[in-house]
DNA sequence: GTTAAATTTGAGCGATCGTTCAAATCATAT
DNA sequence: ATATGATTTGAACGATCGCTCAAATTTAAC
């Protein structure tokens, strides 16, 4: 019973990621599911609680990104591989660049209240771990101590916010990665190049 | 019958504004506009058909904006407070802060293809302005004359979109206008604070 | 004041929405 | 083999979706 629940968790992401909370019906999710309306309602109880997992695995998986980020050496080093990295993928997969996060907050005046607070939640777990990282490159010396942390994890996360926005409808890798660069540059406050 | 129709575009935009393309239903913009649906459609054609005057209406307000800010002197301190302005509004007009195009390019694998392409072309034309931003600060000597201008003005966009995205989730004002200090620090190249 | 054209009205169309639930099927234990 | 519980099925519900159009109303011209 897990494993299967598990796919259906990622199959409904795949859905939920290309059509939005909104764009997305029950019957679509049933199509990739390939399940019926019954069998899902009685493993999640409904559309707002399949989305909720849905969110919550994404949200995980991107913390994990974000935190190896920050437990490695060489953090600026690693932080710009991880910005970089998901501006490459093949264009079937476009829709995955954007984030799942921002990308349901846009409908944020019709979303169940649920959702809502959800979204308020992993949008904070996430900038923790943007702040992890920034504390991480504090005490390896690759920035200086007096930063206001709280707002660079801000910052962080408002350029990571950007660059998967900018990456939907830009179609110039070359361009992307240059600002992926600019951004670590920004972070330690020098402008090279 | 010019003016009505203004009015009418202006009580749409407010809607699609709050709830976004596929979130908004003809019948809240038959409240919203205060006519029936035999009139929008003889007016507008469609959901769609409305949709396009609106964005266009408030692509050429953003657009003026913006060009006010290249044709100043001082231009980065207008850009400064342009970046600004938007983050103080009162929290009834709240949904007014995060950008129109950007919401409604969440909902991208359900939109109509003239929307989609109006979305990119709005995309385009306000990066064009912000490209005058930086040609202008280059021109009274307030950038360097060897920016990528193109790249540069994308990166603008970008924290332009970071901005008012961020602004729709974090409560601190005073965070908000630091960070967009730090957009224009960031453009000069100095890290000032 | 009458007429013709332009506009607005609002009931209602077919389609789709999220969801329910009785019946059918599958799984497990004895 | 058979009984029992867990799971899945799929038809169908009421609500809402974007939209249509004949009829009513308003506007403009003479």
């Amino acid at each position: 019973m897990g494993y299967p629940r598990e796919q259906s968790i990622q199959q409904a992401t795949e859905v939920f990621w290309l059509k939005g909370y909104l764009g997305t019906g029950m019957r679509d999710l049933q199509t990739a599911m390939d399940k019926r309306p019954g069998s899902i309602y009685s493993a999640f109880g409904s559309k707002e609680g399949l989305y909720l997992e849905v969110l919550n695995h994404y949200t995980d998986v991107l913390h994990e990104q974000i935190m190896a980020v920050a437990n490695s050496d060489n953090t600026l080093q690693q932080l710009r591989e991880f910005l970089r990295s998901p501006l490459t993928v093949d264009d079937s997969a476009a829709h995955k660049i954007q984030c799942l996060i921002v990308k349901t907050q846009a409908d944020w005046a019709e979303l169940p209240e649920g959702v809502k607070n959800a979204l308020q939640t992993a949008l904070a777990n996430l900038r923790e771990a943007f702040k992890a990282v920034i504390i991480k490159a504090q005490s390896v010396g690759e920035l200086p101590r007096e930063l206001p942390e709280e707002r660079v994890a801000m910052w962080l996360q408002g350029q990571f916010i950007a660059l998967r926005t900018l990456a939907t409808s830009v179609a110039l890798p070359a361009s992307l990665t240059w600002m992926a660069d600019k951004i670590v540059s920004d972070l330690t406050g020098d402008w090279a190049q």
